[in-house]
DNA sequence: TCTTCATATTCGTGTTGACGAATATAACAG
DNA sequence: CTGTTATATTCGTCAACACGAATATGAAGA
């Protein structure tokens, strides 16, 4: 079973809506848990998971179970243009300062340094 | 006055539309004016004139009025990670075939050379 | 099996936004 | 001023979507 070709329409779709870019900023320094997902940006776990799921169908990011846990994290994409289109978006979000305010409260919750967190990000896009 | 400053959420918000993508998409060869627009894209004129009102109040293009006409180009953005965004986002709609499209019809429609059309786009992103 | 915890889904509701149709504004020619 | 052309806006309707609340699924341990 190979991935949905992700369009163009999923990726601006996805993008559209800040809760989801909030936490494709998160993903940007690793892989997460849904549940530090919600802690970290205080919202309620339904709203993560719901959107967190029409970020999986839209093809921008792929899940690995672990016990109860599931771990979401950012999905390779093969079409350079459209991964070309989230890394800059990605280095757009997290220019901006609210970015950093989450990672901040990530990195508290997680207990991972915030310095570490900031390297993966980077490296990512 | 200055131009508004432009925001994540207006450009992901514009660029969520497929019509408003294929305005884009066109804009990058060069400015056009709204009728043109509207019958390269084969939509209605106020369509045209709607979506751009939007692309115009997200500051993402800038207008220029010559008697009747009113020609529409991209703005230059100040925020580089914005303009990263607007660029890679170009790039990845042009690489798409039903872009191309449209600048065949624009071709005619403006009676302008594919070619040159083409390779504007290309400096532009 | 029963419980518990993490995650996912459903339901009802309110808001946003795109569209077609009609109309308004704006600029120019006669 | 009047008519004509290009552009912009308004109005009513409809579909998409985000949310809170409640509930369902799924996995592990007692």
């Amino acid at each position: 079973m190979k991935t949905a070709a992700v369009t163009l329409d999923h990726v601006f779709a996805a993008l559209a809506d800040e809760t989801r870019r909030r936490i494709l900023g998160l993903l940007a320094s690793g892989e997460i848990c849904v549940c530090h997902i919600h802690e970290a940006l205080d919202i309620p776990q339904p709203t993560a998971s719901r959107h967190l799921a029409h970020l999986r169908k839209a093809g921008l990011v792929a899940t690995r179970r672990d016990g109860l846990w599931v771990h979401y994290r950012l999905a390779e994409l093969d079409d350079p243009a459209i991964s070309g289109v989230l890394r800059s978006a990605l280095a757009a979000l997290s220019s901006n300062g609210a970015a950093t305010q989450d990672r901040k409260k990530l990195s508290r919750v997680i207990d991972v340094p915030l310095a570490q967190l900031e390297r993966t990000a980077r490296s990512c896009c």
